[in-house]
DNA sequence: CATCTCCGTCGAAGCGCTTCGACTCACCCT
DNA sequence: AGGGTGAGTCGAAGCGCTTCGACGGAGATG
């Protein structure tokens, strides 16, 4: 194993001049830099990590927590971590990964070792039992949802509530009066689960205001548990011709129930899918939608986080307006 | 932030004692270990995790690389990245996410600067750039894939060959004579990825044994790329009764399809997959299926590792043997 | 009773790096 | 000419922990 000490042997200078080399946090001569620089690349040196640790006090890592949970639509997540990865990277941080089962106490252990010099959070319930130790550490967080009370740590989310809001106005526009929403898993809504709940309230404020009937019906998985909500949908509301759909699992057993019951899309009922837009163009029928930024949340949090640890002041609250797409599973509510 | 100093001066011992009460690596009195940690307890006490990897030559870290592609299946990865998490952090290792985007150069990172005591691949090539690179090293890896030449690292995968093998014989034993596998998108087999070459030869050469008839078609995603698809296989081959699907996310898509040709499960055609249990019992129609054992995979990849990390030998070759669920899928070629 | 052994504890020496203060030149200003 | 300035470099002090060797004392052994 190479050390600085052996580098800067070989390339006749002190240990701290090489470091400053490395760091750039003094001027170097160019004629030194060169030297040193090729002394590294001769002897293939690597800091070691656990040093540099220790005496920056920073590790130059970011500990991610997510859900492992098997109720969320999953490529979502890894869509959100692969982004929070490649991000952290170009900004020389690597990511710890923590499954959210170990809960509160991960975020004790990663903080009070110092295993990682900021967190990001995702599966944010809206009074997050996690909040609390965030608040009690200096360590930056950010996370990826908002809770009710967003004190002490940054966030990032779509909009979720102007989300439903534009899913039902869509509906609306289209002279759809009754409207069904076809929901995560019972469980997300029962632990408060931000973005759920949050889509689901601006949905219901929206159609108020518009005058449109919602039913809300929260789905399990499979295509038999899809069939029976959606023969309970037509038994208590008939005339609904409008359907939200937020969990992006549902969406193929909704369209197949649809067929199998001889509803065409978007001739007798149109569906608007919340969902990723590769989810949206690849399904058996073209989806009119609202993106789930996915990317662009694992971005936004990384940068934000990076700031923080920079020292920069940055946004407390990063909301992302939704954007929906017209596609080929919404049309004209049919003339009755 | 309190240090192991601090505890040994509140517990009035010295700090060896203390470290010696944390690790257990000398005997220390019953007496002593109480008070040590009542100390620990009192002033909130956490180890810093860079002095501990300076000092001690050990990060307890595991690497772990993911591939970030989009034309693999999402939920498997993921799956196997929870089991591979939850399971070292029973082993008290935590895991460091690499996504594939670096290659070979997050290897050389990684393994030079100490970041991680041992890593795990996945995504795994038959002739992976990042074999040598692990070969020149000494650190412990894991492979999650089968290359042609495992010299050099560990690996645990299913045995993709038998997989194939097994499906053709199921559906050769039902009478079928003529079978179309749905494969993955042609960048997987381009850059040779282990499993999806493994499980094709595995398939046809026990097909050949048989005297059964192999079509196969990689699928690139999408409802109208399957509809293509199917009907040059049936143009081609207007007699194929069986397919195989190693694409968990074309499942849905053939069967919809097949139902829009008309030709219905199992009474027609049969299906048998390759995919996760709970995509089987979860498709319109409960599939046959060969189940891809993630969750072993990755718990067992982590065991091994931390079995070569405390200095046990280990097996170098973990194959999984593959097991066939008989679901709704499959049924007595039709006679004709 | 002298000697050996083992247990429990301590002190000190690092692990490889960062960073602070200090030093040496050259150069510029008055 | 004297002093000030800034660029470039060095030495040394730690960062918080592990671990090795040493040591005193208790109990076992012959």
């Amino acid at each position: 194993m190479v050390t600085l000490a052996e580098v800067a042997q070989h390339a006749g200078v002190s240990a701290s001049t090489v470091s400053y080399v490395l760091s750039g946090k003094r001027s170097i001569s160019a004629e030194t830099r060169e030297r040193v620089g090729r002394s590294i690349r001769a002897l293939g040196y690597h800091p070691n990590a656990g040093a540099r640790a220790l005496a920056s006090n920073r590790s130059n890592i970011i500990a991610l927590m997510i859900p492992l949970r098997t109720d969320m639509y999953v490529p979502v997540m890894m869509e959100i971590a692969t982004a929070v990865a490649t991000t952290a990277r170009t900004h020389g941080y690597d990511i710890l990964l923590l499954t959210g089962e170990e809960g509160p106490d991960a975020v004790r252990r990663v903080t009070g070792s110092g295993l990682a010099d900021a967190m990001i959070l995702m599966d944010v319930e809206l009074d997050d039992d996690r909040l609390p130790l965030l608040r009690a550490t200096e360590q930056p967080a950010v996370l990826i949802g908002l809770p009710t009370d967003p004190a002490g740590a940054t966030c990032v989310d779509l909009d979720w509530s102007a989300t439903g809001a534009l899913c039902v106005e869509h509906l609306a526009e289209l002279g759809h009066r009754e409207v069904a929403v076809i929901g995560e898993a019972p469980a997300v809504y029962e632990r408060h689960t931000g973005f759920a709940v949050r889509t689901l309230d601006g949905l219901r404020s929206r159609a108020r205001e518009l005058g449109l009937k919602v039913l809300h019906r929260p789905w399990e998985g499979g295509y038999d548990a899809m069939a029976a909500t959606l023969s309970r949908i037509f038994d208590e509301r008939p005339r609904t011709t409008g359907f939200v759909v937020q969990n992006e699992s549902a969406v193929e057993p909704l369209l197949a129930v649809l067929r199998r019951l001889g509803r065409a899309v978007p001739e007798d009922v149109s569906v608007v899918a919340v969902c990723p837009d590769q989810v949206a163009v690849q399904a058996s029928v073209r989806l009119t939608s609202v993106a789930v930024p996915a990317q662009e949340m694992g971005r936004h949090a990384v940068d934000l986080l990076v700031g923080r640890l920079d020292g920069r002041e940055t946004d407390d609250v990063v909301l992302i307006a939704p954007e929906l797409t017209v596609r080929a599973s919404s049309g004209p509510a049919p003339s009755r």
